[in-house]
DNA sequence: GAGCCGTTGTCATT
DNA sequence: AATGACAACGGCTC
């Protein structure tokens, strides 16, 4: 054992020992191994000036998450002889510093395909090899290598989902036995001078004023992934017969989906072992296919990822290839109104106050707010919205969400801007009683159901029975529906002219013209349709 | 250049 | 529950 390699494991994401390929060759026939994750202050450390309780980059919600995550990682690290060392700093420099005072000589980390990533990595890397550290980078985050699809492709990321998945075929481990219990880990060797924490807690980073009514019911770690993964799995008709657009939005007691999303976010679970588990269930078995089947979310998450990888600039509208240019409103009012749950929409603002309390809303739901913040209600810029679910999501991920938010406006992948869901409408057929939005908007409770979707049409004594006046206990909307969605489809409609006729290459001046164009063409029928709600006191 | 396809719209009608 | 009108997009294949 003397003679055997002194290994560094870093982990970032593959919060998890299952399947876990950088794990598994840091711990072969190595004297020392040394599991790490670096803290960032700038990620975890509180920042008062944000719209929402958390750090500079995530919400308390995630914090959480990640910190239970971490937790399990290291009790399981400690069933096996070893520890997590918690360390503090900036990542690229904590982690040179650690190479040299253990004297490792291997460094061993999952391949993340980010940009941060990217760029960190490639730092480190570099600086390894020049000290001469042997450096293993897999990619097992994700069901397939990214960059041998663009590869395969030609160089570019397929743009729709069928081409992806005929380039992407079978995946390489397809049979393989990836969950193989590992029974012990080498040890942990001497730390040096190097400051070793435990896990913190969130009241140790300093966030200790975060609202305690309504948190996130979703625990973080492998241990839970594994748990909720089996808990799905034991349903095999649930599982062989899922369709992703027929779950219902509005369920929150139990989810219409998996909600294994956070987990193969921060890599609790491997989406490599999901998938063979879910091949299993279908083997023999009649079942859904990809688009929307179960598998066929995983093949997505893929999907985005390699087209976030070959695009660049992929989360701005700015200068990236595959993105519509679009003239989206310049003022941040409409976009606190729905940040903050004041659209006066009940089912959309139900969805908001869901997304910043668990963390967590349905995959429609997400659609519902996105239009509506977007081409369907508010032409407010999908980069603000993104910022906004990036911070408040404890599943969110750079690809995904980005991919999704150009999806959901129209900006890339989905073109059919006539198609708005309606902030009244969509939750209704679902959940016609309003119960979604009795839990999640309380002033609402009393609300008669024929009313609940659009209290401001009720009869003011039905208001003062419901104990909830709309303009005072409950905001007025911020938009009459049917004139704001035919002012964004006429919008949509001009701006994708101007990218047709101008092949893409919109410039800041055209789109300026076009933004200064359609606000006098259609503020006019807004401000008119205002001014009649407001004699109508509604 | 035409034709087909695209994970998940709404509303009215049957 | 299924269908068609609404109005009609871009990417891909041929």
């Amino acid at each position: 054992m003397a003679s055997g390699s002194y290994s560094l494991m870093w982990f970032r994401k593959a919060l998890r020992i299952h399947d876990n390929p950088a794990l598994e060759h840091a711990s072969r026939a190595s004297s020392f191994l040394y599991p790490v994750f670096v803290i960032d202050p700038r990620y975890m450390d509180p920042d008062p000036g944000a719209f929402s309780p958390g750090s500079s980059r995530a919400g308390i919600n995630r914090i959480r998450f990640l910190l239970e995550s971490l937790s399990d990682l290291d009790s399981s690290l400690k069933k096996l002889g070893s520890r997590l060392l918690v360390l503090k700093g900036d990542p690229d420099q904590t982690i040179i510093r650690c190479l040299k005072e253990w004297n490792i000589n291997r460094l061993c980390f999952e391949y993340d395909s980010e940009p941060y990533y990217q760029s960190l990595d490639e730092k480190v890397k570099s600086l390894a090899s020049s000290a001469g550290v042997e450096t293993f980078c897999p990619v097992s985050h994700t069901l397939f290598n990214p960059l041998e699809i663009i590869k395969k492709n030609g160089g570019r990321p397929p743009l729709t989902y069928q081409s992806f998945i005929k380039l992407a075929e079978k995946p390489s481990w397809e049979s393989s036995e990836l969950n193989i219990p590992i029974s012990s880990l080498p040890p942990v060797g001497d730390v040096g001078s190097c400051k070793i924490f435990d896990v913190p807690t969130l009241r140790e980073l300093g966030h200790s004023d975060f609202e305690l009514d309504e948190n996130t019911p979703f625990r973080g770690g492998e241990s839970e992934g594994l748990k909720r993964l089996k808990d799905v799995l034991s349903n095999q008709d649930w599982v062989a017969n899922f369709e992703k657009p027929k779950g219902d939005p509005s369920a929150f007691h139990k989810p219409a989906t998996t909600v294994l999303s956070p987990y193969l976010k921060f890599g609790c679970l491997s989406s490599r072992y999901f998938y063979q588990c879910i091949n299993d269930v279908y083997k023999d078995v009649k079942h859904s296919v990809p688009p929307v089947s179960l598998l066929g979310q995983l093949l997505w998450r893929d999907f985005f990822y390699t087209v976030a990888l070959g695009t660049p600039n992929f989360d701005k509208m700015k200068g990236n290839r595959i993105c519509k240019q679009i003239p989206w409103n310049e003022s941040d009012e409409l976009l606190v109104a729905w940040r903050e749950a004041r659209t006066g929409y009940p089912w959309i603002d139900a969805i908001m106050v869901q997304l910043r309390k668990w963390g967590w809303i349905h995959h429609l739901a997400r659609h519902c707010v996105a239009c509506f913040l977007t081409r369907g209600d508010l032409f407010v810029h999908w980069e603000k919205g993104r910022d906004v679910f990036e911070r408040l999501l404890i599943d969110s991920d750079w690809a995904l969400n980005n991919g999704n938010w150009l999806w959901l406006s129209c900006s890339s992948f989905f073109y059919q801007y006539n198609r708005i869901y309606s902030p009244v409408s969509f939750g209704k057929k679902y959940d016609p009683n309003g119960n979604y939005i009795r839990h999640f908007l309380p002033v609402l409770k009393d609300m008669p159901k024929e009313y609940i979707y659009e209290p401001w049409t009720a009869p003011l004594g039905v208001q003062t029975k419901a104990k909830c006046i709309i303009g005072k206990d409950y905001p007025k909307r911020v938009v009459c529906h049917d004139s704001a969605s035919k002012d964004c489809r006429r919008k949509m409609g001009e701006a994708y002219a101007l990218n047709q006729r101008l092949h893409g290459l919109v410039s800041e001046h055209d789109l300026t013209n076009l933004r200064r164009n359609l606000e006098e063409k259609y503020q006019t029928a807004e401000m008119n349709c205002r001014s009649k709600r407001q004699k109508r006191s509604c």
